[in-house]
DNA sequence: TGAGTCATGTAACCTGTTACATGATTTG
DNA sequence: CAAATCATGTAACAGGTTACATGACTCA
């Protein structure tokens, strides 16, 4: 989540109100979060020096506008181009793919690349579980439980083929056509 | 990750390394946990009465099994028919349909009713979005970056098209065929 | 006998949530 | 002027992870 912060912050200086308003409007497609844990990870990052508060309003409860650091833009850019840590691919992916525009140009398509390639190691994943649940006989008591087992596993192949294809055009276009 | 463990010992009375190896084979497909939180939540579930132990095998460390009480299968049966909580379908729909067979046949279908439904609303929020996109014009050096934004939200647009019907299709169908 | 795996357990830690408190500004 | 919204802040808590400790059994 600190990513997904860091990246708001670069695409638009910003109050904690206004990432809590980010937050649950389209940013929740990519990543949810409550507005304390918005304040948590701020807090972090300010002791991180990851980013500061560009300005602060007079008053009570003035606005502050937080800003990202230059090694908060260091970070951000190691995590864009870096692992694509977490264990789905959509919370791996996506957050990245969101922010893609920010990187330059020609670190995009290697960035697509590993989504797409992510991608197919999680569907490898699945059809190794598939072939093992084929290799095992059921009793005749547990059919039905398995029944749905597969269905699940089933749900689960057809989103990682459509990741697989879908990633994989994206990176073969290098990116959005309607630029 | 507790209902998911209910599950797991309603289909076997198991013990703590046992539930590990299925979370690290069959199950992280739809929920993945360290053992660290396995055991946690073993303790947990303890302390409230949802599982109890099953036999112990003398000696130091001795093979624990439990086993889901009937408060436990309650619960389990509460969580599997109650409300899809869960920001992210996935996260809310695949786990029950992991565990939907262990449901009385007559229950099954209202459940797989309500997936689609939530499948639906989650497409109907992501549509909203884009309507909200479509409508603000975009500033020339924004042009990419709200490309790839677009891009994930088609993304998101997509794999929920698809989440609608197969959910439906699953429901119409009232089941797996191959039981 | 030494490596690997079966098997349980502990504790510090991190991240995020909940639920609330506080006050400023806008607008019907 | 009252209500809604803008705006920040806090503290307790819940859930899960990490990293390690411990010990028994198996088998090359």
């Amino acid at each position: 989540m600190a990513h997904v912060i860091l990246g708001l912050l670069l695409l638009a200086p910003q109050s904690l109100y206004g990432l809590i308003k980010n937050f649950e409007a389209g940013v929740a497609l990519v990543y949810s979060a409550s507005s304390g844990s918005i304040k948590r990870a701020l807090d972090t990052l300010l002791d991180r020096g990851l980013i500061e508060v560009a300005s602060v309003e007079p008053g009570g409860r003035g606005k502050k506008v937080y800003r990202t650091t230059e090694a908060g833009r260091q970070e951000f850019h190691d995590w864009m181009t870096g692992e694509l840590s977490g264990t789905n691919l959509e919370v791996a992916a996506l957050p990245r793919l969101f922010f893609l525009g920010l990187l330059d140009p020609e670190d995009r398509t290697p960035v697509l690349r590993r989504m797409q390639q992510r991608a197919a190691a999680d569907l490898v994943d699945l059809t190794a579980l598939e072939q093992h649940l084929d290799a095992m006989t059921v009793p005749a008591e547990h059919r039905e439980i398995v029944a749905y087992q597969r269905a699940t596993l089933a749900y689960g192949l057809a989103s990682g083929r459509h990741a697989v294809t879908w990633f994989g055009d994206l990176a073969d276009r290098g990116g959005p056509e309607h630029l």
